[in-house]
DNA sequence: ATAGATGCAAAAACTTTGCGAAGCC
DNA sequence: GGCTTCGCAAAGTTTTTGCATCTAT
C-alpha cells in the first residue's frame, strides 16, 4: 500500500526498472516540503546515494514526470523546481530568489475554462495553473536590511 | 502619442538611450500576436536589423521588461516567451510544443487572494498569474496522425 | 539473457557578461 | 564628451545525450 509499491507497479506497466536511484529520488523529494530544483536535489540525494550522477537525477525526475508521480514547476527564471505533491494545489513563488512553497488553502474549480475552451478555438484545454507570486520572509528581510544599510 | 514616445521617456527618464536596436525589439514583439522565445524573436528581428546580436535581444528584452514594455513568460520547459502586451490576460500554452497563444476573454479578479494572504504567513503576497494548458492545433493534427500511424 | 538504467563526460540549449568600438543625448 | 549600448565572443547555467558498463527482471 506504500508509495514504493504502486510506483513499481506503474513503472513495470511501462516496461520500466525500478532501481535504488529511482527509488531514492522519488523518496526524497517527496519527504521534502521544500520545492527543489534539480541540481539542489542532487545534493540531496547524493547524501544517501554518493555515486549517483545529475544524469540520472535528470532522467528520473523526467520519467517520473511521465508517470504522473512528479510535478514540474517551471515558473519562472532560471531551473524547474520539482514537486512529489501531484494533487493540484496552490503555491508561492518568490520574484527575488526563485524559491516555491506550497500555499495551504483549498483549491478553487476553474474559473471560466468553458470560456476559455470557446476562445480557445482548435485547441484542447486541459486545465489551468495559478501560481501565487510574491516575496519570501527571507527575501522581505534582505531587502529591509539594504533599505536600512541605504538609508532610504 | 505612439508607443515610441512614451517609451523614449521612460528610457530617458531611467538614464537609458532609444537606439534603433531597442525600438526595433519592441516594436517588432508588438506586431506579432505569437509570443516567441529570444532565440525566435532574435531571427525574425534579424530581418531589419541583419547585425544585430543575441546579446542586445535578451539585453533589450530585459530592460523593456523593467520598465513594464515587456512581460517574460516563463511557463514552460525550456526557453521564455515574451509579450509585448503587458495588461493582464490569459494564454494557453501548448503542452507538447510550448507554444504560447493569447486567450481573448475578460480577466477574472484575483480569486481568493486575501485567503492565500492568510496562508502564506510571512510572505508578501502581490499577485497572481492564471494560465490556460492543452494541446495547439497543430500538435493535434501531429498526435492524430501518430495514433492513425500506430494504427490503436 | 536482455532490455532498461547507470555513471561519466561531452554536448546541447539557453542566458549572461567582459571588452573595445560606436552612438545617443 | 561622457555614459549607455552595441557587436562579438567567451563563459555561465541548466538540461540532455552517447556510450560502455551494470543490473533488475
Amino acid at each position: 500500500m506504500g508509495l514504493d509499491e504502486r510506483l513499481e507497479d506503474a513503472i513495470h506497466e511501462h516496461g520500466g526498472r525500478m532501481t535504488e536511484q529511482r527509488r531514492v529520488v522519488l523518496e526524497t523529494l517527496a519527504s521534502l516540503n521544500s520545492h527543489p530544483t534539480a541540481a539542489e536535489l542532487y545534493e540531496i540525494v547524493r547524501e544517501k546515494l554518493p555515486d549517483i550522477s545529475q544524469g540520472t537525477v535528470y532522467r528520473n525526475l523526467k520519467r517520473l514526470k511521465e508517470l504522473g508521480y512528479v510535478q514540474e514547476l517551471d515558473y519562472g527564471p532560471g531551473a524547474s523546481h520539482f514537486d512529489a505533491r501531484v494533487e493540484p494545489h496552490y503555491h508561492v513563488r518568490c520574484l527575488e530568489c526563485g524559491r516555491v512553497a506550497d500555499l495551504e488553502i483549498e483549491r478553487r474549480p476553474a474559473p471560466c475554462i468553458e470560456e476559455a475552451r470557446r476562445a480557445a478555438g482548435e485547441w484542447v484545454i486541459s486545465g489551468h495553473r495559478v501560481e501565487f507570486v510574491g516575496i519570501c520572509p527571507k527575501c522581505r528581510g534582505t531587502e529591509t536590511e539594504q533599505r536600512d544599510r541605504e538609508g532610504s
